[in-house]
DNA sequence: CCACGACCCTGCATGC
DNA sequence: TGCATGCAGGGTCGTG
């Protein structure tokens, strides 16, 4: 489900049902997922109050007054579900607990946040707010693309050594930090860059361009309330519209939608996963 | 220091 | 109807 775009969209859904609103029982209905919950987590989450709701990359992050940090990534199926509020898909009731429904946040203005993930890639952690940037998992990654650190020069002194295909440079957390499947498609497309092209082997000129494609896909994505496949909601329960302006991804077979190119959209396999392109106007 | 494949897990669409 | 296969927006880890 998630790219930053996605996990953006989770977080503004989110932000006005728990900031400033209080825990007052945690529920874990399994040990964990892609890794064993922290130690006593619903005891170190019960009676927080969330100061705000803040976002690195693809992570969700609940700053608490507890001088701690609930760090949540939904990996590929993961979502949160609001009940009992009025931003929330159930606003009066909570539906009884699904299969797949495995941490539930009860608040103290009557609303639960319900963390729903059937194939358990996501997760959750915890750790002091002090400490967020040294967490193992945070301190990899690589810049916002949306923020200051991302520039044209950086990129550039990135990418100028790297004998991957740009795909999975792109794909990379440690280079850039948010991007997936997904959307490095859509930039590439966007860029006319063929993806298995080898990073080091373009032009600096080439790379620079990626800069504004990459802020303008995410911010056009974000606007949309990001992309709904299969049964992906935003945490209101309404569908983003993305996937509509998808060019590349999920386009195979489908006319290249550039002007005056006559070619079909391509897919290919680059590690493992489905690479969209057009061989015509991606070079 | 890479780059790549296997693996983690469930659900869904497809074809026989 | 059942069953096998392949695919899915995430990431980590071991290997060469």
């Amino acid at each position: 489900m998630p790219e930053l775009p996605e996990v953006e969209t989770v977080r503004r859904g989110l932000s006005p049902v728990m900031e400033g609103a209080r825990i007052v029982r945690a529920e874990t209905r399994r040990e964990g997922l892609r890794w064993p919950f922290p130690d006593r987590m619903a005891d170190r989450l019960t009676g927080a109050r969330v100061m705000r709701l803040g976002r690195r990359s693809k992570y969700l992050l609940a700053d608490l007054d507890t001088g701690e940090t609930l760090i949540t990534h939904l990996g590929m199926s993961g979502r949160m579900l609001i009940s009992g509020h009025p931003l929330g898909k159930f606003h009066h009731d909570h539906p009884a607990p699904e299969k797949h429904d495995h941490v539930v946040l009860h608040m103290d203005n009557g609303a639960r946040v319900t963390f729903n993930d059937p194939r358990r890639f996501g997760a959750m952690d915890l750790c002091d707010s002090s400490g967020l940037e040294d967490h193992k998992l945070i301190r990899v990654l690589g810049p916002e693309p949306l923020g200051n650190a991302f520039d044209e020069p950086y990129l550039i002194g990135a990418l100028k050594h790297r004998n991957s295909p740009i795909k999975s440079a792109l794909l990379d957390q440690g280079i850039i930090a948010g991007l997936g499947n997904i959307y490095v498609c859509e930039v590439l497309f966007r860029a006319g860059i063929h993806p298995t092209r080898k990073a080091m082997r373009l032009s600096s000129a080439r790379i620079a361009g990626l800069v504004p494609i990459i802020r303008n896909v995410l911010v056009e994505a974000i606007e949309s309330g990001g992309s709904s496949l299969n049964d992906y909601r935003q945490a209101d329960g309404e569908l983003g519209y993305f996937q509509h302006n998808f060019q590349a991804y999920g386009r195979e077979g489908q006319p290249c939608v550039t002007q005056g190119c006559t070619g079909k959209i391509r897919r290919i396999t680059q590690s493992g996963r489905s690479t969209f392109y057009c061989a015509q106007c991606q070079r």
